[in-house]
DNA sequence: GGAGAGTATGGTAACGTTGTCATTATCGCC
DNA sequence: GGCGATAATGACAACGTTACCATACTCTCC
């Protein structure tokens, strides 16, 4: 099937001849009409219609070096988690006139470093990493290369350049000090083998005093996981009481399994999930949960690379934007 | 906080002159070596490393018209079934050499032409569509600017290109056929408002060979809204029996409500969703659905942009992925 | 030993845009 | 009327790479 000639596509020459102005004239028009008159402005639009140009930002990013794309990292995009920021942080960018470009880095810190490279070899205006950047050189080539960087999901001391997350040591010791406080003695944890997820553990079992029986599952969990790591948790205490679990899909999982051996849940066993998942309020019982807020996350991060890209400074370069246990009945909590 | 000074970065020129050998030759090395002797190519690869070498992809882009970019096209990432389709499109290119560019389109139609433009600036090697296009302005375009571009999804008579999905007025039609070869009568429809599911409707009510209650939601569905579409299809028949769903996790809600006012699944309702999410199999009734291999429509689109960009023929333009239907408990089906 | 066919390298000119500096009208104002 | 300031436009040279063509040097084979 013959496919139509791809006839030259129209280059702001052409819409400089077709206006009857220069070519740097018509480039104003279109990315700088504040120095151009009206009257101008008007001829370089309609020529731009009657040619069909579409500008080439390749050409232009090559010159100004400014490429108005930004480079997002994702361990994965299959994980919900972290659906809202991806969300939030393209149509934030988009409104600001910037792209993303998606890459999937694994949680594979050797794939990072490679990754990185090429996107960097876009010339990218910014990079958003979802978590922590962990290879040395990575950081260090980041740094060197001059353009912001936010490190997102997470908080630490020694960012790269900007950072919008949460302490995830604080929300494994708030869910161990939730459970301590009603009275569970006999705590499980069914965690993802992420950094952060781990993070979170650690949080637990520091404010628990302990260690506490723990099944651990490769990242992503999900929830079939979930019944495998609830059945796990069972056979190393029968008579356990009290789960976290390291995502809502993973808690409602082991909630099913639970469930499907005869316990009830909150009567004989509670449950608490992390992310507060679309579903985490709907299903049954509804599930407790620990919130964050990845939309924040994402609106946040776009910003802070907007400003920065746009010469503004970036008054908190370290946003943490916190989270709340949101107790359902899981936990023995009302329904909504 | 003084940033450390952006260093001009080091260009191809600063590669050649250490390595002592002209631009061109460097080139050459790195990105066609079969026309370079092994030992100019080691010299390159170590001036590369000394020099911290990363390319400009614009500026080869520019020269070379070929930006190794493919812009993707999604209504909005945040509906779980098109996430297995984004994930091997984003590996199957990377793979390549190529980088996906993500645009959310909405479920707008005026979106679509717009954000196609921003997308067509960047000069993508290749474009991949959730869906149809639909707007005949954007189709002209796409057409006129002729690079390999991919509708996904979905099956339809005029493709703008190429094509993988499936038909969804025949996933409709076998749902309503399963239906009523197990003799269950009093039928019902929970959908999204979105083309596809909306085909999905008319093949089910086709088969059906009448009208069916249906609960009619904004897409995307959500395990939410099911709850509430159960609500209005029971208020229109109390007595229904069969439900079909325009999404698993829409089903998952319905079910939830259904079990929540005292109906047992399978015996009084029977439910089937679409899509087989990763829950589908686990949860408590196991539901039945309609599974549609995601990752194989990413991965066949990835592979049709690949080899027209690289001269080789598509052999099949148009992919029919195929559907089936995954009988489980919900449907009085065996547990796995 | 010279034609012919590789193999490895180099020089030059783009690709399509924007930054920088220069130039020309236009205006207000003493 | 002439001065300086502002508005509007233009010329030119990049940005960093690759396409294209040319050259120099092998090697083979009759």
């Amino acid at each position: 099937m013959p496919r139509a000639a791809p006839l030259k596509a129209a280059t702001l020459h052409d819409v400089a001849r077709e206006a009857g102005v220069s070519l740097i004239t018509a480039s104003r028009a279109l990315s700088n009409p504040a120095l151009v008159s009206e009257k101008t402005i008007e001829r370089v639009r309609i020529a731009v219609e009657a040619t069909g140009y579409i500008p080439n930002l390749l050409a232009g990013g090559l010159k100004s070096r400014r490429s108005l794309t930004v480079a997002g990292l994702v361990p994965t995009i299959s994980v919900p988690q972290f659906l809202p920021t991806v969300k939030a942080l393209t149509e934030t960018l988009d409104e600001a006139g910037y792209q993303l470009i998606l890459g999937q880095s694994g949680y594979d810190h050797s794939r990072e470093e490679k990754l990185l490279n090429t996107m960097l070899s876009r010339r990218p205006d910014g990079i958003v990493v979802t978590g922590l950047v962990h290879s040395p050189a990575a950081r260090e080539q980041l740094r060197r290369v001059g353009i912001p960087v936010v490190e997102t999901w997470d908080l630490s001391d020694r960012p790269v350049d900007m950072m919008v997350g949460i302490s995830h040591v604080k929300v494994g010791s708030a869910i161990a000090g939730f459970f301590l406080a009603k009275g569970w003695q006999r705590l499980g944890i069914a965690t993802g083998d992420d950094h952060r997820a781990m993070m979170r553990r650690e949080g637990f079992i520091a404010a628990v005093g302990r260690e506490v029986p723990s099944a651990i599952v490769p990242a992503p969990s999900s929830l079939e996981m979930g019944r495998r790591a609830m059945a796990e948790l069972l056979e190393k205490d029968p008579h356990i009481q009290a789960v976290y679990c390291s995502s809502d899909g993973f808690a409602h999982g082991l909630m099913i399994e639970a469930r499907s051996r005869g316990l009830r849940i909150p009567q004989d066993l509670v449950v608490c999930g992390f992310g507060d998942a679309d579903f985490a309020a709907h299903i049954d019982p509804s599930l407790t949960t620990a919130r964050v807020d990845g939309a924040a996350i994402g609106r946040i991060a776009a910003q802070m690379i907007i400003d920065r890209c746009q010469g503004r400074p970036v008054p908190q370069p370290v946003v943490d934007v916190g989270f709340q246990i949101v107790e359902r009945e899981s936990t023995g909590g009302a329904a909504a």
